[in-house]
DNA sequence: GCTATATAGTCCGATGTCGTACCAAATGGA
DNA sequence: TCCATTTGGTACGACATCGGACTATATAGC
């Protein structure tokens, strides 16, 4: 029997699904004592896009309830690796903040796993990666646009 | 400031992970009632690679504790979705068998996630696809391998 | 302006994940 | 043949995830 065509789908969600265990367990690998995945794609997510965000924009960004949230954002507030304070345009919300310890994990962080990634880029044609990108950003993207006509949002 | 190589490789896992969380999502949508992905990926290891298989070869299998396959698997016995039996060649271990209903239940889901991704497949190239799933796989390999080289296994 | 509804956030309870400790069976020397 | 070590599996506890219920504030329709 030939493989039909949802076999090769499948195949790709696979190993896409091996892949991120294993980088998430090598990131958590270089996360001081009780900080996971979640807390450092905070840390990232503040850095590179906009510090003060709302809990909830960045539940959202995410794709992670609201609940899960307010818990790892907990854990960051415990370590003040972020300051959180009422939002002056919404009494409802909040907004959070790095503090400088939290930009400077973020960047040691980084640097690790550039460290990393350096052997990485020896055993790998960096444009076969570079092609694989835009076919991947295309798939998150019609992913993404598929869930939002069914789900409703939290 | 120019980006350097390591913005490639984290921009292609951060896509990944995205996409691990959408796909995981539609997947557990289509289970029933208290079923989550890694039930299924129990089932589809037994059907595609073998039946009878043991609990701590299909955990290091999907690279998860051997505490967690007894959980999982503890759910999947109590829906009589598997059999678990000694192992008469070893009496430490057991072997995990698919029932009917295992087997059934792995199939509909099949054919349910076959029709989702027909307007994937109606939307993309798939040469496209096809394209990457080998650089895909040797992320995988190498991230494996990397991983074995410092980690002690379960 | 008042009220109904929507939105931001938290609390709680159910369940999942996983490290530690443990037990039982197998293995490998002496 | 012992006994030390290894291996397969489970129990338990700490913590993470997330749905449902709740509170407080904002917004919309009248």
């Amino acid at each position: 029997m030939p493989d039909h065509e949802p076999s090769l789908i499948f195949e790709i969600f696979n190993e896409i699904g091996i892949i991120e265990q294993l980088t998430r367990a090598s990131l958590e690998a270089r996360l001081p004592d009780g900080l996971i995945a979640p807390h450092f794609t905070v840390l990232n997510h503040l850095t590179r896009v906009k510090d003060g965000q709302t809990p909830l924009t960045m539940a959202r960004a995410f794709q992670v309830p609201k609940t899960s949230m307010t818990h790892t954002l907990k854990g960051l507030l415990a370590r003040d690796l972020v300051e959180i304070h009422a939002n002056p345009d919404d009494g409802r919300s909040k907004q959070v903040w790095l503090t400088q310890a939290g930009k400077d994990l973020r960047a040691q962080t980084i640097t690790d796993l550039a460290g990393d990634s350096m052997d990485l880029i020896k055993a790998f044609d960096l444009n076969r990666l570079a092609a694989i990108k835009p076919v991947l950003t295309e798939l998150r993207i019609f992913l993404d646009e598929r869930r939002n006509k069914t789900d409703g949002v939290d």
